[in-house]
DNA sequence: ACCTGAACACCGTTCAAGT
DNA sequence: ACCTGAACACCGTTCAAGT
């Protein structure tokens, strides 16, 4: 915040106070929000906090670990508000809602947990989701299984919605238009042979993603109350 | 499969026969499933075809391009032989476990349809999806978001095993010792902030992949059949 | 039409050298 | 300890030139 004006002085600013693993997390989180992944180079992170490539490499073992750790930096806030003394029904719908918010708004996270499903940042989801099933009167076996699929549902969606940002951010559609693409093509399906495509073209230009994301949790919780 | 002996020739052996885009298509494949996404370079891909980079970028837009087409590739065998003709939920289980097979043997094409989930090569596997759940007396208006939901789910366990293997790629583990590590780190959770996961950690370390697939594919269609 | 391969514009990462 | 920035070893892609 203080040497701004020195812009096109002797080479580089040189900045005053000194770099920090928060700093550069925060930073890359900003570009990968504004840019999407692609945005996120090494050299774009140097010039933005007037620095050289081994002061980011000090206090990051390389690119993948300050993805990862961006990713649960965005993470850890959203799992704080869900607590148990709801209906477990409902707090389990607030608790993949939440998630599935987070990744909405920062496409990028989807992508990276997909591939990192393992990460710390998301044990307190697992534990969330561990803990409402037992609420729920799921024995004990098959609460880590039903736990697993539930958060391989949301992991799925996330990444599919990652890839539709991606997709749009490279062309300059909206949402909207994107959806109708994708609809058209299905339309153009041939109705004998694809008859169920087809039919659901409509619906897929229309859709809402999130009331969708919701229905399949629903299915699931139903289909997890048989497990009882 | 003419030029073999002339290796340290003049410059490079010059193939004999034209190539094709089935032809770049193959030998991508080949070099995805025997070194991962990694392998695929565009100058590792000019050695093996011995040809230049203007060859491949005749038949092929670019790299997402010839990726997307050996994905399809691969998938293109595996939706023929499921019919409806048994039981739906049968068939289904069939389907979808079609689906993860053919992903678990190649786990980049997981990776690729979790981008691409509108590619046309799985829109049969949509279609199967949509009929057996007509056949399951699942009403028209829910059909469209339960298909989705189904698939969101398939895809999702598809990008876990993707990076799953990628990881495993990356150091020299095999599957046991990988999910000895993680189930290890799961097992370090506080007990007391953390008790699922830490009670989960012992499944984690002895489950099986495909059969926890499939229960989720049953807690499914068990919340399907609430819909009728 | 089909192909060649040098050249271009990028990447992430390293490391001797500075303070 | 913390940082600089030239250099390195790669990428994917283009394009004038060849057949």
């Amino acid at each position: 915040m203080v040497n701004r004006t020195a812009k096109g002085s002797a080479r580089s600013p040189r900045r005053t106070d000194s770099l920090s693993r928060e700093l550069i997390i925060q930073a890359a989180i900003e570009m990968l929000d504004s840019g999407g992944e692609k945005a996120l180079t090494l050299r774009a992170l140097t010039v933005r906090l007037s620095t050289g490539y081994g002061a980011i490499y000090h206090h990051v073992k390389d690119k993948g670990d300050l993805l990862a750790r961006a990713a649960d930096e965005v993470i850890a806030g959203v799992m704080s508000g869900a607590v148990a003394d709801t209906d477990p029904r409902t707090a389990l719908r607030a608790l993949t809602l939440g998630l599935f918010d987070a990744i909405d708004a920062h496409p990028w996270v989807g992508a990276e947990f997909s591939r990192q499903p393992w990460r710390p940042a998301l044990l307190d989801f697992y534990e969330g989701v561990g803990r409402l099933l037992d609420a729920l009167g799921v024995p004990e076996k098959a609460r880590f299984d039903a736990a697993g699929a539930l958060v391989n549902y949301v992991l799925g969606v996330a990444a599919q919605n990652a890839s539709n940002a991606r997709l749009r951010a490279g062309s300059d559609m909206d949402r909207k238009t994107f959806l109708e693409n994708a609809a058209t093509r299905w339309a153009q399906a041939d109705p004998d042979r694809y008859p169920f495509v087809h039919a659901a073209a409509t619906q897929l230009g229309e859709h809402d993603d999130r009331e969708q994301f919701l229905v399949g949790v629903d299915i699931f919780l139903a289909g997890i109350s048989t497990l009882g």
